[in-house]
DNA sequence: TCGAATTATGCTCGTTATGAGTATAATTCG
DNA sequence: CGAATTATACTCATAACGAGCATAATTCGA
């Protein structure tokens, strides 16, 4: 049973996430656990570097699957380990897609993507009404949840429990029953797409209380470049002032010298990343209500 | 290269967090993956009924090590896939440990955990100076941030990280240049340890924005052992008033039209977890500044 | 050259969440 | 019966958050 190691590897590119694929989009980097790899990271970043020539930087593991036997009924089943890899666009390299492609439903920052979501949803009532009553009941609501229909709001993290409903729906081509008419979207072999789906929602959850949004930022930004790629990220739009007050009061920045270049509107300061937070406790509250220690 | 799949069982009973062990507490519950199972998941309930008898619930998957080739030096390095699974104990089983025995600093909510970890903290303190100034320098500075010293918090949530700090400082068993003192604490057989070290830092991070805590909760509490078991994981001591009005408010849980039998003081009432939220949005807030949508 | 458009930045205001503590209520136990 | 114990309700100050107003500093087209 061999093992596999596959990397998800995100850039933010003039606003857009990028993921990098191989073979015309349908595929992640990705190759067997040898024998010689002294960790499984190390193995990880050679298979990167000699199908991309991308060196990696920040890494961390997503998850392990046992893939479906592939077409063949051989037990010659693969583990597959995932890794999301965060990083910036060289200039010359080629393979980088933007995720929406995959995804194009999970973009939330304009009216089309909301207009998409409405559409989804259409379709994945008419797969709930088709079951027996107290099944469409439970799915019905499931939808609404994934979805944020009926006033619940679109949560940005259930970007796999989304891919999900629609593959049991069988609106993406990768479904096992398909049915007549699919979503719009690219899709992947394998399981690339569900391991995209994956690193997406890690990623988005993750900027949420550590500062990881930087590994995707050049060395100095403006606030408002920063806020994009935020957004580009969570697929939703934010409220610029409070963007700005919540990066400042955290100390996660500091100022430069230095204005942005050839801006429109009144040039904006640069900032840098500080450093010295990365080791730094997490960004968020604690949510538990702790007794101060005496 | 064999692939091995490992259980850490967690259960809150008498208000101690236990973990599952087997050959006198040295492992944790696995086996290898085998051909015939339909999934990983499933390969690891099969695993753990046949070695413990106990049936899993709530199971979630961890982190996929490549463990240390063992003593010998074949390349029969396995790939050891770890979950953690919340339950209750059934009366008769035995194997259960209070997690605690293997990390006794990370219990703080008594005075005794604190003494301990400024004891700890001195050692550390020992390796750092012995290093050269650079280093030394870096790695008190570690110290003070994963063991919360110079008014830093502790932070629950880092066991993993104040595990390896001990491990390179030579301060456990397990470490490969071992100093002479250890630090307090059972060890376990292999990666046992630093498995453990990341269930529980998982479970903790987990309570925080999911409502995992009532997997390990009888059908009806009342407040205060929902307290006693948050705190049993935690590690930390809470308010009272403020717990509950943290979990009130947010409509966890529902009145039962019992009393807890058998009370000291005044009698409190039951409480039973509204199943009905486990699907729904997250606990916290988002810690982005999102703008409502239009 | 001026005014519109555009982006940056500072500040206010009301609401909610959080940390800490006070005050009572309802029991058991010696 | 009074002390000890646990439950529960409230208050108060402060911090965090969502929304928006106001002003500053540019570019660009007429």
């Amino acid at each position: 049973m061999p093992t596999k190691l596959i990397a998800v590897l995100i850039a933010v590119s003039e606003d857009r996430p990028m993921v990098l694929t191989l073979e015309g989009g349908r595929v992640l980097p990705s190759g067997p656990l040898e024998a010689g790899h002294r960790s499984l990271q190390t193995g990880l970043r050679l298979w990167v570097e000699r199908q991309t020539g991308h060196a990696l930087g920040h890494v961390e593991q997503l998850y392990t699957f046992a893939d479906a036997p592939d077409t063949d009924a051989t037990d010659e089943r693969s583990v597959l380990i995932s890794y999301l890899a965060l990083t910036r666009i060289h200039s010359g390299e080629h393979g980088w897609r933007n995720w929406y492609d995959y995804f194009p439903w999970e973009d939330q920052t304009t009216p089309d993507g909301r207009a998409l979501v409405a559409r989804i949803a259409a379709q994945l009532g008419d797969w709930a009404r088709a079951a027996p009553p107290a099944l469409g009941a439970a799915r019905h609501q499931r939808i609404a949840l994934t979805f944020g229909l009926e006033g619940l709001g679109w949560d940005d993290e259930l970007v796999l429990q989304r891919y999900e409903l629609l593959w049991e729906a069988g609106l993406v081509p990768e479904s096992s029953p398909p049915a007549g008419a699919t979503v719009r979207g690219q899709d992947m072999a394998g399981d690339g797409r569900r391991i995209l789906a994956t690193a997406m929602a890690r990623l988005r959850a993750k900027i949420r209380y550590r500062p990881v949004i930087f590994e995707l930022m050049p060395d100095s930004f403006t606030l408002l470049q920063l806020q994009r790629t935020v957004e580009a990220v969570a697929g939703q739009a934010m409220h610029k002032q409070n963007f700005r007050r919540l990066i400042t009061q955290q100390d996660l920045v500091e100022e430069t010298a230095d204005l942005a270049p050839d801006t429109r509107g009144r040039p904006a300061r640069l900032f840098r990343f500080r450093r010295e937070v990365i080791g730094a406790r997490r960004i968020a509250g604690s949510k538990l209500p702790l007794t101060r220690p005496v």
